[in-house]
RNA sequence: UCCUCAGUAGCUCAGUUGGUUAGAGCAUCUGACUGUUAAUCAGAGGGUCACUGGUUCGAGCCCAGUCUGAGGAGCCA
């Protein structure tokens, strides 16, 4: 019977004898491999009769290499783990030569595993990151499918380029030396394969407001795309965003779903994945230790996971932010390199950093901003200069929910998109929904990659994904 | 895109004021040992000092440019 390394761990193995294949970590005193299969963050000991077994095979027996082994599940003699499999056979089913296996039974640099990025999940750190981007992905579908939402599959290429949501990959099969030219001078879209100019999406947002519309309650879990050149550890070019968009719901009921959403889906990898946490949290330990005291973090990982998920996010509008941070002390001694001055002024990373991580010190959802520092579509407050739209910030991450309640009068909305230069043929079919029974409706989006590094504590977004895409980087 | 820092063995790094043959730990290979937990002990091999050009009697070290990476900023999720 074969198991996986996760079962002859967790459960108690009556059948015996036991069969498994994996990967060996690390081969010891020519005696005791440490076998990994991916199935847990824990490696099985098999304990080999070196004495009685071929040398020649022995050899074999090197970090990477794939085995098949037969073999006895026992107590361990040893003190690092409570069962081994004493081996009766073994069978190399792929060799690994050591020599020039990049992986080493060793501490590597995150930058060094980034260029072997697909030897990387081979590593304790790696795997354990990848095991918690697929649990957390599967407790997002899980929270909206319990929820009443429904899963929506937005367009991977859009014929707009009115989302507003940045710098767009052109998607295109004309010929790059030489495209075709209109009358005008310019390349000719019509002779392209969709007849026009189109790009890969930076948001599925608007479709999905159409489809909550008439569905109700909608999300769309995908992968996005943004041209922007920004070199910074929480920027991809590609990255998976989740967008629910919900009818009938306002400001209000969009920040307690959002805040509601959050903390199901990280108590759930709290619940699911505790080893692979731990673990995490013993490396961040580890790694906490080489710096000086003053910048050490007061809480663990798992205990900064639990704070999230058990005390209620601080609801704060701009209008009170500002005035947060008039009055703070890095803003009168003159240490903000941004200095708050007046109503208006856009909150740059080290005010909401102050903001989420000296002040409030917990998550915090800033609503209510001003208009002209705000997307086209958010629906405009009554008083005329801000509108509803809200910020979940993060402490050590930033902005990890941004959104709205839509603007769903079609007068407003038509006088906005004018002022902004955005033509209503563009969203012909965006402003029908305002024609044809409108209603307050609102949503956000939310950057997965972010959820991801908040909950395994990596400091770096290019190693929450299995393969990154950045400026001047799309390896593999 | 801007600012700062970095690039030396497979990996992580040291390398003094510019001066002989470029150093360590780990990894690898060889041998010894064998209940180990990043095994241990002994020995060996391994270098286009990112690239291009310059200054100098002499450059890993100084200067210029280029490339790559990291941190921060902007933009954002």
């Amino acid at each position: 019977m074969t198991y996986s390394v996760s079962q002859l761990l967790t459960q108690d193995i009556s059948l015996q004898p036991v069969d498994i294949k994996g990967w060996v970590r690390t081969f010891r005193a020519n005696r005791f491999i440490a076998l990994n299969d991916g199935s847990t963050i824990n490696n099985i000991q098999c304990v080999v009769d070196f004495e009685n077994t071929d040398e020649a095979l022995l050899k074999r027996i090197t970090t990477g290499a794939a085995v098949h082994i037969k073999g006895e599940l026992v107590e361990s003699q040893g003190k690092g783990q409570s069962v081994e499999i004493q081996v009766t056979s073994i069978e190399i089913l792929g060799d690994s030569d050591a020599d020039a296996y990049p992986i080493q039974p060793k501490k590597h640099s995150f930058e060094f595993l980034r260029e072997n990025a697909h030897l990387r999940t081979r590593t304790s750190t790696f795997s354990a990151v990848m095991r918690l981007r697929s649990a957390l992905s599967f407790a997002v579908h899980k929270y909206f499918t319990e929820n009443g939402f429904y899963n929506m599959h937005t367009p991977i290429i859009t014929g707009s380029d009115a989302e507003g949501a940045g710098e767009m990959f052109r998607v295109s099969t004309l010929d790059a030396k030489q495209p075709p030219i209109n009358e005008t001078g310019e390349v000719d879209y019509k002779e392209d394969f969709f007849g026009k100019e189109t790009n890969l999406t930076v948001s599925g947002q608007l479709e999905a407001e159409t489809y909550a519309m008439s569905l109700g309650k909608v999300y769309t879990f995908g992968p996005t795309f943004r041209a922007e050149n920004s070199n910074t550890s929480r920027h991809l070019a590609e990255f998976w965003m989740i967008e629910p968009e919900v009818a009938f719901m306002d400001l209000d009921g969009n920040m307690d779903l959002a805040e509601d959403f959050l903390k199901s889906v990280l108590a759930y990898v709290l619940e699911h994945n505790r080893e692979d946490l731990e673990f995490l949290e013993k490396r961040l330990l580890d790694e906490e230790k080489t710096k000086p005291q003053a910048e050490r973090s007061e809480m663990s990982l798992i205990e900064k996971i639990k704070f999230v998920v058990d005390n209620n996010f601080k609801r704060v509008s701009y209008t009170e932010a500002i005035d947060i941070l008039r009055q703070s002390k890095p803003n009168k001694k003159k240490k903000f390199k941004y200095l708050i001055e007046e109503w208006g002024a856009d909150l740059q990373s080290e005010h909401e950093r102050f903001l989420v991580e000296k002040h409030f010190k917990c998550p915090v959802i800033l609503f209510d901003y001003p208009a002209n520092i705000k997307a086209f579509y958010m629906r405009l407050n009554e008083d005329g200069k801000t509108v509803r739209a809200m910020d979940i910030l993060f402490p050590g991450i930033g902005e990890m929910v941004g959104g709205s309640q839509r603007e769903e009068r079609l007068d407003v909305l038509k006088e906005k998109m004018k002022a902004l230069d955005i033509p209503e043929e563009e969203l012909w079919w965006y402003l029908d929904l305002r024609k044809y029974g409108t209603a307050v409706h609102s949503g956000f989006g939310l950057g997965f990659e972010r959820l991801v590094m908040f909950a395994t504590g990596m400091g770096n977004i290019r190693d929450v994904i299995p393969y990154p895409r950045t400026p001047q980087n799309a390896e593999f």
